[in-house]
This record gives C-alpha cells, structure tokens and sequence, in this order.
DNA sequence: GCGCAATCTATCACTTGACGATATACCTTT
DNA sequence: AAAGGTATATCGTCAAGTGATAGATTGCGC
C-alpha cells in the first residue's frame, strides 16, 4: 500500500498519529497527549481511541510495541508506535493540509495594495 | 456563536470553505475546484457536497449569494459565498491544522547532529 | 431545430466514523 | 481496605461521508 492510498485520513486517526510522533505512547496517554496539545479543543473519549487505534493497527500504520518500558511499567498498558507507513502517511496528510492552509492564508489575507 | 465553538471541523466542511476563499462558486464548481486543487486525491460526490453545504449554510457559515453573475449566467447554478463567521472558523481551523503539521514536522524531522 | 452529451442540483440508501455511557480491572495513596 | 485516578474495552447510537441514481437545463454538433 502506497501512503497515498490512505488520504484523505480520517481526522480522529490523523490526531492520533501525530500523538505517537513524540515516541511510543500507550492508549491513555495518546487520549490525553490529543486533548492537551490541543488546548482541550479536540475532546477524544474512550470509545474514540480505541476504535480508532483498532483501524491504525489493521492498517498496519500502528503497530504494539514489542518491549515494554523497564522503569514505572504498568501491566495494564499497552504500547503503540509509528510503523514506517504510518510515519509517512501522516507527513503525506500533513502536506496535503499544509496546502489547504496556504490556499486559506493566502485568499483571506487582507488585500495590503 | 464563537468560531472554536466550530472546531474540530468535519474534512468535508473545511473543504468547502477553503474553496469558498477563493470567492463566490455554485455548487457543481465546488465540487470540481476540491478535486482539482488537491490534485484528485479527495474526491467530492454530490452527495458530500450537497449534504455539506446543507450543513454550513443551516450553521451560518456560508450563504447562498443575493445577486446572480451579469455574464455567463446559467439559471440552475446557486452560488454561495463565505460569511463573516465562515471565514473565522476555515481561519481557526487552519490555526489549528498548522499547529499539528508543525508538531509532527518538528518531531519527525530526522535527528540532525 | 433536433438530438445528445455535459452540466447542475438533489435525494436515497448504505457504509464508515465519531462518541457518550458504561463496564471491568488495576494501581496508588492514605 | 476504601477511594479515586489510571487504563483498556465495548455497546448503542448518532453524525458524517459516499456511490448510485434521478431529473432538469444548457451548450454543441449537425
């Protein structure tokens, strides 16, 4: 599967994709890392992240970590990453938005004679 | 109604508005410019596009224009443009959007000495 | 002017995506 | 050992996205 194949992404899976850009995080921080980094203004509950983790894996743009962290460990948690596709899916749909936004900026921008 | 309020907005919905920067269109032109501008990789039926534009003219973002063009007219076409509102929301959302492209681009960014 | 393809708006029916509520269990602190 | 936060998970439901289709209008070739 090319990276294109995946755009345009789902919004919920682009948010989380972008989470696990920072590293490896389990499923709790990504709920948090998501709302915080947005300043609260994107909300995602359980039912969200998990669902949606459950389409990243399949798609094979997530995947679960194979070790676990040595320090501080919690069994419960479960660890995900960025697999090589999913790193360039999600530079590939930051471009495509980076586009968009260019096109906003540039057609809304006051007229400066 | 504050423009965060709009915010995470739907894909298709931003769509529209960032072709709507570009100034007034009707519909079928809407539809053609979201295609074309991303190169054909989002694709906008009409179901999408008339379901959206249902969407953003009942939340204010977007009005059906009072005038018809001089020139050219074709009598079937209806023409929106953005409102006041509907410029703030595709501005704060693209606020938005930038902020996660610049995460991921700072952290994905191949370590450099 | 006639026929035909392209243009244009519109809705139906269905799939996918998003999400509040809830359940269950573990971990930490006191 | 009780309480509250941490953590994963699913159910049911609503919102969003979309292919197919329909029907009307326009422009074009002839």
């Amino acid at each position: 599967m090319h990276p294109a194949d995946f755009l345009p992404l789902p919004q919920a899976q682009y948010h989380v994709l972008v989470a696990l850009t920072a590293g490896e995080l389990h499923g709790y921080a990504i709920m948090q890392a998501v709302e915080t980094s947005s300043g609260g203004v994107v909300q995602m509950g359980p039912a969200t992240l998990y669902g949606t983790l459950k389409r990243l894996v399949k798609a094979a743009l997530v995947e679960e970590t194979a070790q676990r962290p040595v320090t501080g460990d919690d069994q419960r948690r479960r660890y995900y990453e960025l697999t090589g596709l999913g790193r360039a899916v999600c530079i590939a749909e930051s471009d495509r938005l980076a586009d968009l936004i260019h096109r906003t900026r540039t057609n809304l921008r006051p007229r400066t004679a």
